[in-house]
DNA sequence: AACAACGTCAACCGCGCAAGC
DNA sequence: TGCTTGCGCGGTTGACGTTGT
């Protein structure tokens, strides 16, 4: 309480950093590590306070950090991980290696937030601004639930990514001191690894409180299983499916947190066109086609056309959503169609690209409300599919490994 | 050419959490 | 158990660059 700034002291340089203090913060961390920030601008000779000096080389010296613009797949991930994590930049920076929070935060204030609000579509709550305002009462409730179980898997999302980030450091150090490259810490799950090397740790970092129900990843697993088509009776239809991953293990978590192996979905009925040359996590999306390699973006809202659209299903989706992980409904076009597989044609990236050429009704600049067509004939049964892709690409995502990330 | 408006982003600020004492 | 300290996070600011008038 009244804990007075830490820049306080006279004498204290604010402002812009000048290339000498940057050389020899630099200098200083790579001989002798960061240590204690506080402690570190007086050793290092800077007359900055440790939190200007951790900021400075956490934001922009730190030689892991990958400047310059955002790729089209970084932006997803951005928008993907914001509908399910909210303002929680550590996270979703977690999900972006070489990218820092603060990045990220920016990047998200000046140009994609402005690109969905002029889309028609709240970026806070990834929502069209029209179905916002027509929800009724029920439909805010349910959102509402969406949203609150959401709130608890992200909980758990950063309890478990804080945890591989502590056995990452731990088996870091380890094989340094070794000094040989052990299979202990690259070969096993991170998750495996995590709760080995917590062995050491008095205790496990503690698991968020348990959701009042299954957590809203949970479900999105089970309904990606199609398992709670089988017994829709109420939320025991979700509880009875989660076991059909054989992912769950884990009494905390559903993730897969694995280096090596892909998602648990990847590429459903599509090409994995990712190089990953850079060890970048595995963020697929579901579908084909995108070829994203065949997409040239181009500057500027090119990119984003369709998205206005899709998105505008998608979210209303949620709705539909929702009230089927209450119980209360049924979905309809699942059954009907049988084969899941069929339903996941069309990945997120798909909607999100969808370009001029397959709708040159489309337009960048605020005719979201009145494209309800993808390509004429998309009726009720894409509004479905839209929904389902949207969740499985949040799922690819979740599963996609935050080894990679800045932070380790 | 000068000024205003707007956009971008590095850096700062204040708060909350957790560890240590 | 309560207080202090250090760290990290998210929100905000302000300097600087760009574009428009």
């Amino acid at each position: 309480m009244g804990r007075s700034p830490c820049c306080d002291k006279v004498g204290l340089k604010k402002g812009p950093w000048t290339p000498e203090e940057d050389q020899k913060l630099l200098a200083y961390i790579e001989e002798h590590g960061h240590g204690s920030w506080r402690a570190l601008p007086a050793k290092a000779g800077l007359q900055r306070c440790g939190k200007s000096c951790r900021l400075r080389w956490t934001n922009y010296l730190r030689p892991d950090i990958k400047r310059g613009k955002f790729s089209l797949q970084e932006e997803q991930t951005i928008i993907q991980l914001h509908a399910l994590l909210g303002n929680r930049w550590s996270a979703i920076a977690t999900h972006l290696p070489k990218r820092t929070d603060n990045e990220i935060k920016n990047y998200w204030n000046t140009h994609l937030k402005k690109r969905l609000t002029k889309m028609g579509i709240d970026p806070v709550t990834h929502k069209p601004k029209n179905d916002a305002l027509l929800s009724s009462d029920g439909q805010s409730k349910t959102a509402a639930n969406l949203s609150h179980m959401a709130q608890w898997e992200s909980a758990r999302l950063e309890a478990e990514a804080r945890l591989v980030r502590e056995s990452k450091l731990r088996s870091h150090s380890l094989q340094q001191q070794i000094g040989s490259s052990s299979t202990f810490a690259s070969s096993s799950s991170a998750s495996t690894s995590a709760s080995v090397l917590n062995n050491n740790k008095p205790e496990a970092p503690p698991p968020p409180p348990p959701p009042p129900s299954r957590s809203s990843l949970d479900v999105l697993k089970a309904w990606n299983n199609g398992g709670w088509l089988k017994s829709s009776e109420g939320s025991g239809a979700i509880a009875s499916t989660v076991g059909v991953s054989g992912d769950l293990e884990s009494p905390t978590s559903t993730l897969s947190f694995s280096e090596n192996a892909p998602p648990i979905m990847n590429s459903i009925g599509g090409e994995n066109n990712n190089n990953n040359d850079n060890a970048m996590p595995m963020i697929e999306f579901v579908g084909s086609s995108g070829n994203s390699s065949s997409l040239v973006k181009e500057e500027g809202e090119q990119e984003w056309k369709g998205y206005d659209s899709s998105i505008n299903t998608f979210s209303s989706g949620l709705h539909e959503f929702t009230m089927a992980m209450e119980g209360t409904w049924v979905h309809e076009t699942l059954r009907t169609n049988g084969s899941h597989d069929d339903i996941v044609e069309e990945g997120f990236t798909n909607l999100l690209l969808k370009t001029n050429s397959e709708d040159p009704s489309l337009s960048s600049e605020g005719g979201g409300e009145s494209n309800n067509g993808d390509g004429g004939s998309a009726g009720h049964s894409d509004f479905y599919e839209d929904n389902n892709n949207y969740w499985n690409s949040i799922l690819n995502l979740v599963n996609s490994s935050p080894s990679h990330s800045p932070m380790f």
